[in-house]
DNA sequence: TATGATTTTTAGATATATCTAAAAATATTT
DNA sequence: AAATATTTTTAGATATATCTAAAAATCATA
């Protein structure tokens, strides 16, 4: 049984992990979760004490097998509570992160599994991110970040990287949400800015790090 | 902001301030909470410095006007969830008091606003209980005690006053629940114990003291 | 009403999760 | 490779929520 702060850790350094190869650092672990290296250092102790994660002094950690099914469980829950919100309860999708971030972490077996029967067995969150099943299993929609396709591409968008409520606004102000159907016009070389064309209608300019959280499926 | 342990408490004095007339010794409090009475009279101190309880030493306490009102949002939220269980996950009543009683603490107004709109504005909760609306106010059936009618007495059970797993797993195993229309057939004078006809067909003998926390609207 | 029983509080510990400041190890640069 | 910079760990504090054991206050009753 994790605690609260346990689990929070391990979803992050999941999240890490996944985006690099090799170990996970202790600062970049402090930085994602706004916490000081002291503190993560203690908490890496305790969760390769546990089994969760492998680690040695100085050279960051590895998240074990264990460590990868709990975490899958976690994001679980945190990715059918976006749904539920978003499904049933006509939340906009820059308003579920904070409550998914609680709901998360209610322990209950029985009611996972019929949330998931409530909502039909969803395979992807309301930002595309895929769900993995009781198992652990997911099956992912082949993506790709706008800033790396090239000038006339046309695509759906089925994931946004930074979850962030500013930049989730942004969005909605521009009018780009999942599923939107997208278009690169032009690619500015030496900023990597894009012209964008939203659903054959609308046309917007974003940056190079705007087109970075957005991916599309071609 | 109350933490988790602390809206616990205020949960649990509330509770038990409903059902006597006097202040709420610290024992009493420290029976419901499963815990010790030095844990009890040092998160005493720390919500009546709060503003939430009035209390003097060796006296017991008060919910003051604000601790009551925010009980009752706690209350509120757990007879929502409690609700949305039954209605929508399809738990039977005994199985929604551990997982509500997680779900309670979660905070978020628009979670709250959004779940009592989805579940249409409920008024009680599965058990009969009355749910406060956002400021605290509720309307509770006209209610009494199984043991307090006499002989021929029909009425429909509104409220289960003991709520843990073992008494309602009883119930459903003779055929009570909440709606069902009982008659009193006969009421045994030297043990208090009854004979009820349940939705005009099977009967039942049941003691005393599960009359007692067995309440109908007649 | 005094004395013993019970309740409540205090004092001091423990466990979790955090922090700051200093020390140790690793990485980078000249 | 030596000096410097950065990262990571350790040592020691703090805050919350709990506990046990002993002291203090209140209650019950002979």
């Amino acid at each position: 049984m994790l605690s609260f702060a346990e689990e929070n850790y391990l979803k992050t350094i999941y999240h890490l992990s996944e985006e690099i190869d090799g170990a996970v650092s202790t600062n970049a672990i402090a930085e994602s979760l706004n916490t000081k290296a002291a503190s993560v250092t203690d908490m890496i102790k305790k969760l390769s004490n546990k089994g969760i994660l492998s680690y040695q002094k100085y050279r960051g950690v590895h998240v074990s097998e264990s460590g990868k099914k709990a975490a899958l469980q976690v994001i679980r829950k945190h990715r059918l509570w976006e749904t539920f919100l978003v499904d049933k309860l006509k939340f906009n999708w820059d308003e579920v992160h904070e409550v998914a971030e609680q709901l998360e972490h209610i322990n209950s077996a029985l009611l996972i599994k019929r949330l998931d029967e409530f909502l039909a067995y969803p395979k992807f969150d309301p930002h595309g991110d895929p769900i993995p099943d009781e198992n652990g299993e997911y099956k992912s929609k082949p993506q790709v970040a706008l800033n790396h396709v090239k000038a006339d591409t046309i695509g759906i968008i089925v994931s946004v990287k930074d979850t962030s409520n500013a930049f989730l606004k942004y969005l909605d102000k521009i009018g780009i949400y999942l599923g939107a159907k997208v278009k690169i016009l032009e690619k500015v070389e030496f900023d990597g800015s894009l012209e964008i064309q939203i659903d054959s209608k609308k046309t917007v300019f974003i940056s190079k790090e705007v087109s970075e959280n957005i991916w599309i499926s071609e």
